[in-house]
DNA sequence: TATTGTTATACTCTATAACTATA
DNA sequence: TATAGTTATAGAGTATAACAATA
């Protein structure tokens, strides 16, 4: 007979926890008309001058193949522009359009109101420690992927 | 000039956290043969008799029409059948085939143990603390998605 | 009438690899 | 040779709605 690993509901718990903000934020993601995916580009684009692909798909975890399609899509709703890089010809830099500027300042403050609310029963004496609780369990979960690309 | 809310730290931390488990647990998982979706079905049917659709698309997500297609898939390979539901002729039982059965006392320990090796460097000391302000944290999320249906 | 599960549609994301044009 | 980005391919998940069978 087996005993539970004793991370197991830890894990668990940061699933469903995760799965419960998801609920709370996609939704409105996509009562705004973009897919979590868009979303998460725009909102990384907005208060930048832009950048190339490669830096959008550092932080967006969204690889370079997907990438360009969901560019592309983006590009066609007319919320983002494509500008050759000046400091390398095969490069170029992805921004926000006047538009996509419009947006975000509209739709990302709406989203945050709207997690803020989701949020309005959490003691805020609490926000920091499971903060902090947070961002431990990450380092530990990130020095393992590290060790483990190099193994 | 606006004040970034209190809580987008702690819901980024969230976020980053979350997506460092998975990029550990998702990796392990295709190697297995799975996508996170099946995995999630055959995790979920492990260690019980079977389930119906509807049970088994609350425990994992999974909205009824995609299910049919995962489970499709899943049935395609042999891990799990289709069974007639004795209690009503229009429900099902899925569960686990004796091939499935041993996927998931492999697979499953396997997936267990891969995380563990992740976690290795988390102090076990905070494994409780950082446990309860999640749930706290949840609950929270929970209570607001619910509050929102009703609105 | 309401519910269970399937089917159909259309889109988006994913991984992977071949390809181009620059560097 | 190596890198940035596109294109091609095949598969899988998503939302939504219409549908058949049963309750």
């Amino acid at each position: 007979m087996k005993t539970t690993p004793p991370f197991l509901p830890l894990v668990r718990e940061l699933v469903r926890t995760y799965q419960a903000f998801e609920r709370v934020s996609a939704g409105h993601v996509r009562s705004m008309g973009l897919t979590p995916a868009q979303f998460d580009v725009v909102a990384t684009l907005g208060n930048t001058q832009g950048m190339n692909p490669k830096q959008l798909g550092e932080k967006t975890l969204i690889t370079k193949g997907t990438l360009t399609g969901v560019v592309d899509r983006l590009a066609e709703k007319g919320l983002v522009q494509r500008l050759p890089d000046p400091r390398d010809g095969r490069g170029q830099i992805v921004r926000l359009t006047a538009q996509g500027q419009a947006l975000f300042e509209t739709v990302f403050p709406a989203h945050v109101a709207h997690i803020g609310r989701a949020l309005a029963g959490f003691d805020s004496a609490r926000l920091g420690p499971t903060q902090q609780a947070l961002h431990l369990l990450r380092q530990a979960l990130e020095q393992a992927g590290g060790a483990e690309a190099e193994a």
